[in-house]
DNA sequence: CAGTGGTCTAGACCACATC
DNA sequence: ATGTGGTCTAGACCACTGG
């Protein structure tokens, strides 16, 4: 039995692709918040007038995205920057050299509104002298910095962004993002180098000038691959490291 | 229907995942070579008395760990290093500064018989001191170099590896693996930091001596997890990068 | 216990590749 | 025309969660 919408041969699109559309759209609109559950496949399936196997196809496909998360016997999730370690810290990927796990506090340097680079206005699909929010930060392990980030906004998408606001916040920055301006960071883009430390950076990281840290430029997208943070990390990686995995 | 074996609840496993686990030691077996396609999803499930279905979600277990590849209308395929740029490239993470696309060449330095260090050992789960093959090799783009690479082998799984036959064979040193000692590189854990150039690698890179190199540490792993590889890439990045994508 | 996601099956049909 | 993987359905049953 089809009930929806058939689809004849040219430029073909699954159902399943096409109820993941649809429930990616909710997503963006809001209509689930981030942690809340969605409604059941049953549940969808009679909303999509498609069979549960459909829905759960599309819901796979967010899964592997991490859009969403299952729950066996409780639900599936709009996934969240807010909760457990794991969600919280997703997108960091610096660890001890010793293999111990220790999540970083977070120390917020400056906020100040600004004008878009041309290179950050590039990589954020805005024009070059458009405002823009700028963060420093520094993460610390074990009281010890090791990481000075540079957090570029659209003051568009972040307006009454404060030091004292953030400074308020108990929780991490995308956690703070996602709360307070429903913007949700989804995934991200990371060039890496090997640069030399200025004397600015190395003060605060207590590096010497010159000493060799891992710059990590981010560009960070939400739903439609929009980008919303351009941010560049400058990592100590005397007791640190980057880590990837390949496959 | 159940024709297959039943299995009660206590450490309960899918008989997908069992099926899996069956493809898998076959491809470890080597039942099926690189490249070549594997039966047809019915006669797996006619071999493994199972429904298509279940043969289904079994093999797509596999592709999402990249190790088979569905082509609609024609099969699946073992996946290789040898075939096209995509797969021959699969590990390889440096770009160009200007966005341009551009596989490396490979020029092989040295390779030499060694002991392995009490590192070298830990990652690849020899003792210290075993026999290790240790190549030197620098990767040119465009002529000029921009990666120098240290690998080290376990002697006992590359019997007979020298120079002369590294440097005849044409293709990616993974796809000499491969081929000629069937060992596959299925996936691998990468450690970035940022140090300081040394004489030796300054001047096979063009670098100056202390310039910031990105290095990477690589153990790469085969079937059953068991590593069998360990490099470490040293990178100069004034016009390339190394890209992740983080979800 | 009821409700959720997870597994497994069987069968029909579609899209793609090859002959 | 045939054979491959890809989609879709419908229904049965299993495993996990929480009241």
């Amino acid at each position: 039995m089809r009930t929806a919408a058939s689809n004849k041969s040219p430029s073909f699109q699954p159902l399943y692709m096409q109820i993941k559309a649809l429930l990616m759209a909710s997503l963006d609109d809001g209509e689930w918040p981030p942690g809340e559950a969605i409604p059941s496949e049953m549940a969808l399936a009679q909303r999509f007038r498609v069979s549960q196997g459909t829905v759960r196809k599309a819901i796979d496909a967010l899964a592997a995205q991490s859009l969403v998360i299952r729950r066996q016997g409780k639900g599936t999730f709009v996934s969240t920057h807010t909760e457990e370690k794991t969600s919280l810290f997703r997108f960091l990927r610096i660890r001890r050299n010793d293999g111990r796990d220790e999540y970083p506090a977070s120390r917020l340097l400056d906020v100040r509104r600004g004008k878009a680079s041309s290179e950050v206005a590039r990589s954020l699909e805005l024009k070059t002298g458009d405002t823009v929010i700028v963060l420093r930060r520094v993460l610390e392990y074990g009281g010890q910095p090791v990481v000075l980030d540079e957090i570029v906004l659209p003051a568009a998408l972040f307006k009454g962004l404060t030091k004292t606001k953030l400074d308020a916040y108990r929780g991490s920055m995308y956690s703070f993002f996602e709360t307070q301006f429903g913007v949700r960071m989804l995934k991200a883009q990371e060039k890496l180098r090997a640069v030399s430390a200025d004397a600015i950076s190395a003060a605060i990281l207590g590096a010497r000038t010159g000493e060799p840290l891992l710059a990590v430029d981010r560009v960070t997208l939400t739903y439609g691959d929009r980008p919303v943070e351009w941010r560049r990390g400058l990592c100590i990686t005397r007791h640190h490291f980057y880590v990837n995995e390949l496959s």
